[in-house]
RNA sequence: GCGCCUAUAGCUCAACCGGAUAGAGCAACGGCCUUCUAAGCCGUAGGUUGCAGGUUCGAGUCCUGCUGGGCGUACCA
């Protein structure tokens, strides 16, 4: 429908150029609207408005020339001119039910464009080091992760989704040095308990797997405990699988999949950082100062220099970030987008800087980065701050095992990520309105019941002659319905190209608001064997769009509750 | 101090890369279950979009300044 109004438009704009009403070298891009207000019709350009200044015409005055060039269409019933210019137009009934049509024909297609065909795309996100259990932040970063990831598949690009983890520097020796306090049966409490050590009950957890000689796998690696209390490395390597498998059960539990685990450790193994300082420093970026190696990242716009190499030797996390990214770019990813938690955000210009200093053709704004902000997690009105097991924060798997993960899911990436959230357990726990995840899901379900009711009452389903009475959808309920319907694609591909999930989160509680209320209003289940038909189509596809959208967010749409 | 993010109804949040009278839910009040699931619907009330300027036909949206909040500002990650 849309489509077919920028058509139309287009064909006016061309014969008001044509007789020089408008400069032909005038070619604004033609937007068309759905309207918020159904008096304004079913949708609006602005068209005459943008071109008023370069064809010397007052908008509405151009209003009316771009009407009477407008081709006659059996889509449009009416157009008017409003307000300050506006082209309004009124969909013909039929053309607005072809939208059921087309959804049927679709199915779980519908939504989904090609406009990021051939497009690499990688996204990095959670990305958490080994040292804990996934807490609600990383929660945040997995649903806004996978979301995104959901939404580029869905607009046709070649999405990867990696994980990147540091599995050797200073946290992870803390964290074997830990674990090895606990197979010595010390306690944080304990005096010689090292400094900064973890102290949450999962080290013991750990510690005693360890002790126990269990076998433990992640990333396609099986590790057994040495049940040395004095082989640091052994405890060390045992710690780092044991807990990556932790978090392969948390990322597991809550839907999420990743195609790559990038190891930092890789970056030095494989010679990438050293590759990368020596091409830094051969560009002549670097210089030595207090025995440190240095960057000059102020000549792409930092604010000041950075260490690479450390006065001891070793290097700053910052040096492989930048190995990694120019492995990512090596790599042919044509877009990378890295969603992490905004108290990361300095990292940002710090890492761009780099990639400009290795001379490599990289586009200065790449990658591109979603910053999530913090989460609060709210309990009976109070801030709940610890975890038993993880001791200073609430872990992801322990909301999940308590509001569901449907739930979980859709609380976290319903909100845009660059605001605070806050997560109220006691709302994501309710069975009632006040929960959208169960609004969203009932509205779906009813769909269902309508249909188990026609099949009991032998009225099955008729889908051609339902296709063939679609002009009977003629009430302003089921119109609202058929109309957001169509909007469907436009939100998957606008939410994709802005990286923002919650604007599905948002369609669904529309499209499910505008079902509910015609539900209520409008009888499926009457005698009439055309009618009932027709509105069990759109029933239909509604239920259809609503599971699209669902399975976008990774939420599930149950046909029954 | 500097940088990034943010400020919308009493509360939690939307607002389709500038569009018409800024929308939902909760909380408040009033209605709707002998009819397809009331986890629902309808209605009433609630706003100077933090403040002050600017850009333009038009600004919650873009720009500048100010104020409040969050995060960051390491030879930690």
């Amino acid at each position: 429908m849309k489509e077919t109004i920028i058509e139309l438009l287009g064909q006016a704009l061309d014969s008001l150029k044509a007789d020089g009403t408008i400069p032909s070298d005038a070619s604004p891009q033609i937007k068309v609207d759905p309207t918020k207000d159904k008096t304004h019709g079913d949708y609006a350009s602005n068209l005459a408005m943008m071109l008023s200044k370069a064809a010397g015409m007052k908008p509405r005055d151009l209003a009316e020339k771009l009407i009477a060039a407008l081709p006659a269409s059996e889509a449009v019933s009416k157009v008017e001119i409003a307000g300050p210019g506006f082209l309004n137009f009124f969909a013909d009934t039929g053309a607005v039910a072809d939208i059921v049509r087309r959804v049927f024909s679709e199915g779980e297609q519908f939504g989904h464009s090609e406009f990021g065909r051939g497009e690499k795309v990688q996204v990095e996100f959670v990305s958490a080091n080994p040292t804990g259990p996934l807490h609600v932040g990383h929660g945040r970063g997995a649903a806004v992760g996978d979301v995104l990831c959901r939404l580029l598949s869905a607009t046709g690009h070649d999405v990867t989704r990696e994980f990147y983890y540091n599995d050797a520097g200073a946290q992870i020796d803390n964290l074997a040095l830990s674990t090895q306090a606990r197979t010595k049966g010390l306690g944080p409490d304990d005096a010689s308990w090292p400094e900064n050590g973890y102290r949450g009950d999962y080290i013991s957890e750990l510690a005693a797997s360890y002790m126990a000689g269990d076998t433990v796998e992640a990333d396609g690696k099986q590790v057994t405990g040495a049940a040395d209390t004095d082989d640091l490395d052994a405890i060390r390597v045992f710690a780092v699988a044991y807990l990556r498998h932790e978090q392969d059960l948390d990322l597991k539990a809550f839907g999420v999949e990743f195609d790559v685990y990038f190891l930092e450790s890789s970056l030095y193994s494989e010679g990438k950082v050293e590759e990368t300082v020596k091409r830094l420093v051969d560009n002549g970026y670097t210089y030595e100062d207090d025995g440190a190696l240095w960057l000059r990242t102020t000549d792409f716009g930092d604010d000041k220099d950075r260490v690479m190499r450390k006065r001891d030797g070793g290097y700053t996390y910052f040096l492989p970030d930048v190995a990694y990214h120019f492995d990512k770019w090596q790599r042919g990813f044509t877009q990378v987008i890295n969603e992490q938690g905004a108290d990361h955000h300095s990292t940002v210009t710090r890492v761009r800087a780099g990639l400009q200093a290795l001379k490599a053709d990289i586009p200065k704004g790449w990658p591109d980065y979603v910053l999530h902000q913090m989460v609060t997690v709210m309990r009976s009105g109070k801030e709940v701050k610890l975890s038993k097991r993880a001791g200073s924060y609430v872990t992801l798997r322990d909301l999940i095992e308590e509001v569901g993960r449907d739930a979980t899911r859709y609380f976290l990436a319903a909100r845009r990520a660059d605001s605070q959230l806050t997560f109220d357990i006691d709302l994501a726990r309710s069975q009632s309105n006040d929960n959208p995840v169960y609004y969203i899901q009932y509205a779906h379900a009813r769909v269902h019941s309508v249909l188990r009711k026609a099949d009991r009452e032998d009225k099955s389903f008729d889908e051609t002659l339902a296709m063939a009475q679609l002009t009977l959808l003629t009430s302003d309920q089921e119109k609202a319905v058929m109309n957001r319907m169509a909007q469907f694609p436009d939100v998957v591909s606008h939410a994709a190209r802005v990286r923002e999930p919650q604007q599905v989160a948002q369609y669904l509680q529309d499209l499910s608001s505008d079902f509910h209320t015609c539900y209520n209003a409008v009888k499926v289940m009457v005698e009439d064997n055309a009618t009932r038909n027709a509105r069990l189509a759109l029933g239909l596809a509604t239920a259809q769009v609503i599971r699209n959208g669902l399975a976008l967010l990774g939420v599930s749409a149950p046909e029954e509750m």
